[in-house]
Order: structure tokens, then C-alpha cells, then sequence
DNA sequence: TCTGGGGTCCTAGGACCC
DNA sequence: TCTGGGGTCCTAGGACCC
């Protein structure tokens, strides 16, 4: 716990749906949903306006849309808020060393080793400098929190939301904390809280007067002794700027579900042949192949398969996760299928044999295998790791649109199917007369277009084209802000250097 | 139109070794 | 020929977070 409240938490408002108000006009201030259209897709963020009707993150689409059904309903996209983020953490970077970005639109910045502020006037007025560059810089608000921890600091940004600055004293901690539920608790979920619940712990007050042993009971050693430290206020949890990855997994949730077993194979070594695409690109390999599938009840199970060395080898990752898959019942149904690798390393069983090979040619000696051996004490941590983040985006982009195929069983995607992917709602195209604009829906042959830009103050006219229509293409983000990066841009650089990123609420 | 995708951490049991 | 106790690795599942 700190004498002055030097740990900021910022967090982007409504992150995805901000950025898309920002780049089309005609949706601001009208409600926006972002998240997968697909028939089994869920809601990744909702704009403040759609927030009215009822409509939060991780909400069923089909339930969303009975409560606003007048929102506009749109498709991440990632790589455009990966260019945002990034102009987002540069300016957090010129405050501190100490960054933690946790995901795309949120951060811990830890002003003291910043040696920016020294006491609670100074940290404010860091915040608020901050939050006006950004809005500067990215045309989107955010809101700050400052604490002496990161807990406080976390709960000071949400009573902030949105677009405002809360600084919570040091020493007020407890009275804070005492009165609210124990859910602002990080750590304390759904199943916590109900387990809480049953044994009369509501109020993180309820907490403190229950006592550690009582938790530890309750919750097991681990969870109870720190969400005890945390109801009391004492967290010395530091900010972290670089955290090696454990694992990459790709995953798919399919329109319909899964049953013929050659298809279910044949996604399963597409999935495979994607995770090690990630794996390879963050320049990783990794020891343990999991497969992981959800039924058609929801039922999820994982199996996994530890190999005698790290491998980045398609071939060898692809034939774990069919062995595996030999493992599972799948009558009924398959819902989701996904592929994983853990247990990195930032090198592979192949670099060893070489590197044997090499010392035992430099020695004059013989035969590379003796030394290969010791390769199985290698512990699977990374030890350098630059802090590369795994990349996200793509999968996930791709999800929105994808399982089309899903829907013609084991056929090839449709020309409508192609053309869906290619037109997807809220994406930027041009039109070789009319300019810049972005797909409002498309179906039936047909797609319609908005032409406006960032800079716009009045709606854009809306126009409707045939699918393949050649004098309409699809087109990069434009900056939102006059002057500044496009979403193009910034992916292609920003991209391998970013941060550990994960899907902003 | 019920429930995404990418992660992290923890627990618990069995195998295996000393 | 009634019996301990660790430590580590592997596997599976679950809670949680954004």
C-alpha cells in the first residue's frame, strides 16, 4: 500500500463500440453492439446508448437484438482497435516504464517509478492530462482511476465511467471497500459469490468479520487468504510491464453442430494448422498439445498430450491433436473444437538436436543424440521472451464471419457465403466515384454501403450495390482523428510488438 | 436464435522417485 | 509381508477476466 495514490488503472469507454461511433457519424449517439452475428454469436461491447435498452458484454446476439432492435449491429474490428490501443499505450508509456496493458482498452500505469507525481494533486493532474491526450490523439474517452494498489485503482476507473477521473486517498481504503458487494473483488466471480452468499458473505464488511480461517474453510487455502488481504484493503501486487505467454489456442464454435466424424477431424487439423501459425509467429514452440471440445450440451472437455521436447512443427502438432481426438466420444454433436499448445519455449526440440549436433562437431566427437537427451530436463518456461504478446484479432475477426460454412454441412462456402465475409457489416470499403464508406448489411445479392467519414458531421447517404460490383472494394480504417494513424498503418508494425492482448469488454 | 474467443491461475489425484 | 513422507510431473476440470 502506498503513502500517495500513484497507480493509475485507465480504461477505454466502450471501447469497440466508441471506435466504430467515431469512424461512421451517422452512429453516434444512437445505440451500437458489437460482437459476432453469427447464430450463436455473443455481444463483445455495447455502446452507452444500447446500454439502455438492457444489452451488456457477453450477452446472447439473439438477445440483444429483442432488446434493441433498432441498434446497429456490427463485426469487430480488431486490427483497427489494435492501431487505437497502440496510440493508446504510447502515451501511457510517456508517463512510466511500468505499463501493464491488460488488454486492448485497459492498463495499469505505475506513476511512482515514473517519477511523475508525488502526492494525490499531481497524480489527478497526470490523469487528467492523460485522458485529454488521448482524446487528442484518438478522438475516444477514457476514464482513469489512481489508488495506492492496483484493486483500488481498478474499482476508482469503473466509479469513473464513463469519460471521468475518481482518485481514491491511501488510508480510506476500508471504509471504501466496506459497504460494497464482495463482487468489485477481483477474483470473486459468479460461483464465489454464490458460494459466499450461502454462507451469509455479502459485503466485503461480511468478509473482514468473518476472519481468514473462516475463508480459507470456505474457499480453500489460496483464494481465501487473498481475497481476506483484499477485503482489508492490502494489496501489493506490482505493476508488471512484461509477462511471457503460456500458451496460444485457437478456437471455433461452429452455426450448427458437428457430427460427421471426418469433418470434425478435418476442423480439428485446420485448427491445429492455425494455433501453430500463431505459435510460430510469436516465435514460440511448446511441449503440450491440448484438444478441447464442447458437445452439443455444452458439456466441455480438454485432453492433452505432453511431448518429449518443445515443437513448432504443423505436422507434429496436427497428429497430437488427432490422437487425441481418437480419445473423444463426439455422438450427439460437437459444438466448439479448439486447439492449444503450452508448456512454451522460445526454442524447439529440432533447435536442440542441431545445437547438440554443433557442440559435438566443435568437440571432434561423434553423433548428436546422447546430448539430445537433455533435452527432457528442459523446463518449459521461456527464459528472454521479448514481450511479444500472442496476438488475438485474427481468430476471433475471422469467428465473426466464419461458420458460414457451418450452415451447408460439409459443403464449400457459398458464393452468398463469400460474399458475406467479404461484405461484412461495419467494415470499410471504396467506391471508385463515391469514395469512402462502410457496408451497413449485405444478403441477397446485394450490399449497402454508407459513404461518410471520420471527419463528417452529418450522416452519409446510403447506397445499395450488387455483390460484385467491381467498382466497390474493400478498404483500410481511415484515421478518426485529421492527421492521425490509420488502422492499416499501425497493424502491420504495431501488431508484433503490441502488448499482451485480449478482447476488451 | 442460449451461452465467443483468448487467456491466467488454482486444485486434486495418480505416477514416479528418493 | 500394514504401510511414511515429500517433491515433481502430468492430466483434467473449473473459476475468473476482458
Amino acid at each position: 500500500m502506498r503513502a500517495a495514490p500513484t497507480i493509475l488503472h485507465l480504461d477505454m469507454d466502450a471501447f469497440f463500440a466508441a471506435a466504430e461511433q467515431a469512424s461512421k457519424p451517422s452512429l453516434r449517439g444512437k445505440p451500437v453492439v458489437v460482437g459476432g452475428l453469427g447464430p450463436r454469436g455473443v455481444v463483445a461491447t455495447a455502446s452507452y446508448e444500447a446500454r439502455r435498452f438492457g444489452v451488456h458484454s457477453a450477452m446472447p446476439m439473439g438477445q440483444a437484438r429483442r432488446l434493441a432492435p433498432n441498434a446497429a449491429y456490427l463485426v469487430p474490428r480488431f486490427a483497427f482497435y489494435r492501431a487505437i490501443s497502440g496510440q493508446v499505450m504510447e502515451l501511457l508509456g510517456r508517463l512510466s516504464p511500468l505499463v501493464e496493458p491488460l488488454s486492448l482498452d485497459e492498463a495499469f500505469v505505475d506513476l511512482e517509478a515514473g517519477g511523475l507525481a508525488g502526492d494525490s494533486a499531481g497524480a489527478r493532474a497526470v490523469g487528467e492530462r492523460l485522458r485529454a491526450e488521448i482524446l487528442a490523439t484518438t478522438g475516444l474517452t477514457g476514464s482513469v482511476g489512481l489508488a495506492g494498489s492496483k484493486m483500488l485503482a481498478k474499482i476508482a476507473s469503473e466509479e469513473a465511467k464513463p469519460n471521468g477521473l475518481v482518485l481514491f486517498e491511501p488510508g480510506s481504503e476500508r471504509a471504501l471497500l466496506a459497504p460494497r458487494s464482495v463482487r468489485i473483488i477481483p477474483g470473486v466471480g459468479p460461483a464465489t459469490g454464490d458460494h459466499l452468499r450461502r454462507a451469509g458473505i455479502t459485503t466485503v464488511a461480511d468478509v473482514v468479520e468473518a476472519g481468514e480461517d473462516e475463508l480459507v474453510r470456505i474457499l480453500g487455502r489460496s483464494h481465501g487468504a487473498s481475497l481476506y488481504r483484499m477485503a482489508l484493503g492490502h494489496d501489493d501486487r506490482p505493476v508488471v510491464a512484461e509477462r511471457d505467454a503460456k500458451s496460444v489456442s485457437v478456437e471455433d464454435t461452429f452455426d450448427v453442430d458437428l457430427h460427421d466424424r471426418l469433418r470434425i477431424r478435418l476442423e480439428v487439423e485446420r485448427l491445429a494448422e492455425r494455433c501453430v501459425a500463431r505459435l510460430r509467429g510469436a516465435g514460440h514452440s511448446g511441449r503440450t498439445i491440448v484438444l478441447k471440445v464442447r458437445r452439443y450440451d455444452f458439456s466441455t472437455l480438454t485432453r492433452s498430450e505432453t511431448l518429449r521436447g518443445p515443437t513448432d512443427d504443423p505436422l507434429v502438432v496436427r497428429e497430437a491433436a488427432e490422437r487425441l481426438l481418437e480419445l473423444v466420444d463426439t455422438t450427439g454433436g460437437v459444438r466448439l473444437l479448439g486447439v492449444g499448445v503450452s508448456g512454451l519455449a522460445d526454442y524447439t526440440q529440432e533447435d536442440l538436436f542441431a545445437q547438440a549436433g554443433a557442440e559435438a562437431g566443435a568437440w571432434g566427437g561423434g553423433g548428436g543424440g546422447a546430448g539430445a537427451g537433455g533435452a527432457e530436463a528442459g523446463t518449459g518456461t521461456s527464459g528472454a521472451a521479448a514481450g511479444v504478446g500472442v496476438g488475438m484479432g485474427g481468430g476471433v475477426g475471422e469467428g465473426g464471419a466464419a461458420g458460414g460454412a457451418g450452415g451447408a454441412a460439409d459443403a464449400p462456402p457459398t458464393a452468398t457465403e463469400t460474399a458475406t465475409r467479404r461484405w461484412a457489416p461495419g467494415h470499410d470499403v471504396r467506391h471508385a466515384v463515391l469514395g469512402a464508406g462502410w457496408v451497413q448489411g449485405s444478403g441477397l445479392g446485394r450490399v449497402t454501403v454508407r459513404f461518410e467519414e471520420p471527419g463528417s458531421t452529418v450522416p452519409g447517404r446510403v447506397r445499395t450495390f450488387v455483390v460484385d460490383d467491381p467498382e466497390l472494394e474493400p478498404a483500410d480504417p481511415l484515421p478518426l482523428v485529421p492527421g492521425g494513424v490509420t488502422g492499416a498503418e499501425r497493424a502491420a508494425p504495431v501488431a508484433p510488438a503490441a502488448p499482451v492482448v485480449r478482447a476488451g469488454e
